[in-house]
DNA sequence: CGTTAGCACTCAAATCGGTCGAGTGCTAAT
DNA sequence: ATTAGCACTCGACCGATTTGAGTGCTAACG
């Protein structure tokens, strides 16, 4: 357990190395107006902490850094988060009234205002279509051999794909199959789609037409891997700008993975709900042992719907980037659960 | 009007500096097997063509890099174009062969493919919908108030987007207006649907229902908007491996631009047919003033769809980045072709 | 006993002078 | 016209020195 003292003295070490990016002495902590210890008092203490693993040196004659074990200890119990600066606030609050129509657009957008509001990279996984439910089913012929499956959610959400019609397929039957999808499919959510066509379409189908196996194939086609969510990625080269990353080799690392939509995917799936911090090496992929990656769930009536994230330096704002993603994230949930009524 | 041996000198100097990204002194072209002067004359030879403005000096004890007008020289009248990699080739024509059926996903897979092959950053500008025309048009309602209009082309390409319905407007209204524009709307091309939109079915609108003025405030918003190409990128990260861009400065502008989509439109959007090369100020951004940007468009019966484009250091591999586009850009316009019938 | 002043010590970063060598331009010989 | 020879230039590199911010330790102080 920490003192009084001490918790104060690694605040005071957080706080001026993310501001300034440099190594924090005792002298600069004790000239603070609201320090009333000498250097050597506070060096003291700064060897305890050390040696608790808070803090790190560089070398011998440089000033303390926070370790990851610092960083999270902060996190945890030190930090207090100020409110959304009210200009902040009124940029989200535009943004939800603007884009209460087109939503496609409002996740790629929320990650947008994010990334300029906090001079990192933002990271948006989209709502996914896993909760919601099927609202049509269109299948249009382009040509004789192949045919646009169009699938339409019931959130307005709209998927599609080219496929192509199996052999000895009339115009009149590909009529008749999509009435009955709609009949049997309208409805269901998207994740149980492919065993309810199994299991209510595949015999009432065989009745129709011929080649049912073959149209099974299509169908299935056509909904599959549908229900993979989108990620939005948002001043990815904001990084650029944070002087521990000056070094270009270190950002390569950074900037490829970024560019790697399903290692973002893979990312975030196993993201637990509300609000997490991930310091460092405590990031899962060995290309951020060096970030923090903040994130927070949206959702809709308790249904999971997607993540927003914040990826910066260890030597993050913690304080501002939490509150920011806590105010974001609860109103994107009341604006879909809205939506979903 | 250049000599021989001038040209020859330049071509060696070009080369080699496009290879180790290091000044070229006379000594070391002159010990090349294709080469038979001494590196006094090289020198003479050297000046001359500075004077011309052909090549630059870094400082003076330094050996030559080209200028930009040394590189212009270089592309227009120097290049030899090598074949196609046997090893790209056969990348390219896998491609071809699997992704015949998607090609939403094609074009942003032509993006990869380019990158990869060539190391530097591909941006490719979607299959336009300007001269592709309407398949089908649909409205689905989602409730009393919002609906999704549905817009397929000619080329299987689909956009989506939500609407509101005016108020008064019942079902049976809706596939009324649905049927209508269909009827008078299908291939028509994109770039005109606005226009008949009004000329065609105003008139006729007016006698089926009320509200008509509306009705077509909302189906411009429908279409309205739909026309814009998308803009593919792949590889971005690759600039940070060439030794002139070690320096992250440099690199920020250039991957703040490719990360502005409409700024890349507007750069495309500008380019005339068949390939084109631009050599660092001849740029019209300023971003990329360092860089170069060779582009190829690509297009189905003499119908221009898109561009595909690769931006690098000025000191890029010209002859197998020209080779490349053009090899891939033919194959493309061959493959939307045939999907045209 | 906790706190603090004083001081010797450490070490990265900046500064400086010197050397090295790749490359040039010019001149004179071939 | 070509080339060998040579003096010259200038960035890159190297090592030595200085500088200064910051530490750890010890002894003095209230």
């Amino acid at each position: 357990m920490l003192s009084e003292r001490q918790r104060m003295i690694l605040t005071a070490i957080v706080d001026d190395y993310i501001r300034s990016a440099e190594p924090v002495g005792s002298r600069s902590i004790s000239k603070r107006s609201d320090v009333l210890f000498s250097p050597a008092t506070i060096r003291n203490e700064m060897a305890d902490l050390e040696e608790l693993g808070l803090l790190e040196q560089p070398h011998t004659s440089a000033g303390r850094i926070p370790s990851i074990k610092g960083y999270r200890y902060y996190v945890d119990h030190l930090i207090r988060l100020g409110g959304v600066k009210e200009q902040d606030a009124r940029t989200m609050r535009s943004f939800f009234a603007e884009k209460m129509m087109h939503w496609e657009g409002a996740v790629s957008h929320a990650a947008t205002i994010l990334s300029q509001m906090t001079n990192y990279t933002s990271i948006v996984l989209g709502p996914e279509m896993f909760h919601t439910t099927l609202k049509h089913f269109q299948l249009l012929p382009l040509n004789e051999t192949s045919a646009v499956a169009i699938i339409v959610a019931n959130t307005g959400h709209v998927e599609h794909r080219n496929v192509s019609i199996p052999e000895g397929i009339g115009m009149d039957d590909i009529q008749k199959i999509v009435n009955l999808l709609n009949d049997k499919l309208t409805g269901i959510p998207f994740f149980r789609l492919k065993a309810v066509l199994h299991s209510e379409v595949a015999n009432e189908l065989s009745r129709y037409v011929d080649h049912c196996e073959h149209i099974m194939t299509m169908l299935e086609q056509s909904i599959e891997e549908e229900t993979e969510p989108k990620v939005y990625l948002s001043g990815a080269t904001n990084i650029l700008t944070q002087p521990e990353f000056k070094d270009v080799d270190k950002v390569k690392g950074i900037l490829d993975m970024l560019e790697e939509t399903p290692k973002l995917m893979q990312l975030f799936h196993s993201l637990p709900e509300g609000i997490q911090v991930r310091i460092g090496t405590e990031n899962a992929l060995e290309a951020i042992n060096q970030c923090s990656l903040i994130t927070a769930t949206f959702s809709a009536d308790g249904q999971a719907l997607g993540t927003i994230g914040i990826l910066g330096p260890t030597r993050m704002e913690y304080g501002k980037v939490i509150s920011l993603l806590n105010y974001l994230s609860k109103d994107m949930t009341q604006m879909y659960s809205r939506w979903y009524k």
